[in-house]
DNA sequence: GCCGATTTAGTAAGCGCTTACCGGTAAGCG
DNA sequence: CGCTTACCGGTAAGCGCTTACTAAATCGGC
């Protein structure tokens, strides 16, 4: 016996039954509803487990059901430092795991959360911990190798977020193409603007490429020329997308008309970095983000990006977990649907595609 | 049996065991490093582990070993209705509950989150639930009666946050107090504000109730007059603050000089409600927050606020509980520093008090 | 080379539940 | 009124681990 101890017993089953003068097993099927007890059982139990204040024991039930009732979600935490604004960072994580808890929540599951460090050492046997204390789990970002997940297939079910699809796994993203595409035929063809630049997120990252790949593709196909590279690598954080375009400056390079960023966060750091050279968005340079996070309204000038369904990017995975951890089987990939938010920052002039943006601060939650 | 089941038998230690030639309690011994196995035995059970992709059961462990390792965190979740700008009245709990799962990382717990609609009918059974499947229980808002907090703190340790002391669990908050009064002080003596109104938030709130007793002793002792009653009944959230101000408004009810918001969300409904009326802020009335949200700098103006540790408030909690878990009592309330930020919304000119608060975007995390 | 002191490893007893199985009692029916 | 059929509730067998206890093996030291 190692760990932390009560001082004070816990009651178990044991104590209720007995107190009720009743076999644990009428205990349980009480507390269940299993079976049909008699009234007068039901009632004895009942008044037993109030007396005790009993609440049975999670690791008890789960061991003997084979069901814990618990899907864990593994993600990463930024540096040790903790930044004034990192709490932005993680905004976008945090809204999909509110849509896992909701959805958890409607099938009587909890969630169990966990980060992992950025420079933690063994990670595998971290995320393997806490997939032993759960019925399926969900990984956002690229945590595990292609091969980690299909061991660890074996023991739960594996759902990833924006990952790479898997025989062993599911992956939910977005749908990244027909986000880009739209938003670069509204920089292309309605603005008109024939020199772009993509400041990319993380290399490694699917959604990364996957939006790079149809934003040159789009890009060339409407006539613009395009601006890529190691000197607009990024890495998803704002300032990473400020050291792209300081370092940019810095080379007097000249810059493209519309500058395209991977997600929201490079976009801010961008338009931060622009600002402190007194270079004017939209005017001189447009920026446009993507995800929406909900910051991008509140920026100047309001941010254009592309909404992801953050939170049901959540749903869907923890639905689509729930269903692989019975029988199903089924696709191995699910992609939602986006859609182009137009604010400002592309040069458009009034929030005109999104009516509610002013209302929005107002029109918040309880 | 019932449960979702999965295909493939998962394999247990003694699949482990045997495939290794060697007893169950040997595997448990080198995988828990306990006892001195011998460098040969360590190394077969380590490579039969490997070769099977064995993974402990948590639930096993946690009830044999009496130690799930998991503090389960409760809180309370809006309406039904997604509001556009939900996300970010969850922001504040969201920073909390990363700062418990960053302390209980240290500790080798996970976090088992949790949230509870607002009209769900069994609250009780619903934590007791969860109660079940943690070591320790952390509580938002008010969500349990003192008594029913009494009943469940038999079973686990529990810490409250922003609720009230009782003999049976612990309390953290932060220093409502002083930095109420910082505020006023700097609102009445440094701006000379004689007229001053408390937006306050939740009824029931200890946070609100602190915040509203020393906003009037504050501001009276400054010699200030001040509006509060009924018709500057908050609710925390934006629309409510919004609905307060626009219900004044339509009253035709003249406006303090100053309107002290109970916390953030509130200043930017009342904010907002101001705006639309063409009132200007800070030049007519000032409006202050409480609690500095991210996005309270982003606001326009800037929002003069006092800025709760909220990431602390988390690491603290867990603290406070895991000190409990163990044989610790201590006392039964935990205090946290807060920090008056001075920005525009209370009429200064600059954001002089915080020099970095124009660098914090690009100031952003990794 | 033999005996006590150490290690190392195995056996088995739970941890607190769920549930298959079965005996007992009450109800239904001819 | 005896017998079948239902219905309840109790007994006990695990679920997959940890660990106390104990047996076996190893090691010195004289």
């Amino acid at each position: 016996m190692a760990g932390v101890r009560r001082a004070k017993a816990i009651p178990t089953i044991y104590d209720v039954a007995s107190r009720a003068g009743v076999s644990i097993a009428s205990v349980s099927r009480v507390l269940n509803g299993q079976g049909s007890p008699k009234a007068e059982t039901r009632k004895r139990v009942l008044r037993a487990v109030r007396a005790l204040s009993f609440v049975p024991d999670g690791a008890a039930r789960a061991l003997s059901s084979n069901l814990k009732e618990v899907v864990a979600v593994v993600f990463r935490r930024g540096g040790e430092v903790a930044f004034e604004d990192e709490e932005e960072n993680l905004l976008f994580m945090d809204v999909i795991n509110r849509g896992i808890e909701v959805a958890a929540q409607r099938r009587g599951f909890d969630v169990l959360i966990s980060s992992v460090g950025v420079q933690e050492e063994n990670v595998v046997a971290r995320i393997a911990a806490i997939a032993g204390k759960a019925d399926g789990l969900i990984l956002h970002d690229q945590m595990l190798s292609k091969v980690e997940i299909a061991r660890l297939a074996d023991v739960v079910p594996i759902v990833t977020l924006a990952g790479n699809p898997s025989s062993a796994s599911i992956n939910v993203r977005c749908d990244n193409g027909s986000g880009m595409r739209a938003l670069i035929h509204h920089l292309v063809t309605d603005h008109g603007y024939r020199n772009l630049a993509y400041l990319s997120g993380g290399a490694d990252s699917p959604d990364n490429l996957a939006r790079a790949r149809v934003f040159e593709t789009e890009a060339i196909a409407g006539g613009a020329q395009i601006q890529v590279g190691p000197a607009w690598q990024g890495d998803y954080s704002a300032v990473g997308g400020a050291n792209v375009i300081a370092a940019l400056l810095n080379r007097g390079r000249e810059l493209p008309r519309a500058i395209v960023c991977a997600n929201d966060q490079a976009a801010m750091g961008a338009m931060y970095a622009l600002a402190r050279r007194g270079i004017k968005v939209p005017e001189e340079v447009a920026v446009t983000g993507f995800d929406d996070v909900p910051v991008a309204r509140h920026l100047h000038p309001p941010l254009t990006t592309v909404r992801q369904p953050i939170k049901e990017l959540g749903l869907t995975a923890f639905e689509v977990l729930y269903a692989r951890m019975g029988t199903a089987r089924g696709q191995h990939e699910v992609v939602l649907p986006v859609q182009l938010i137009i604010r400002e920052s592309c040069g458009c002039a009034h929030s005109s595609a999104l009516p509610q943006a002013s209302a929005s601060v107002a029109g918040g939650g309880t």
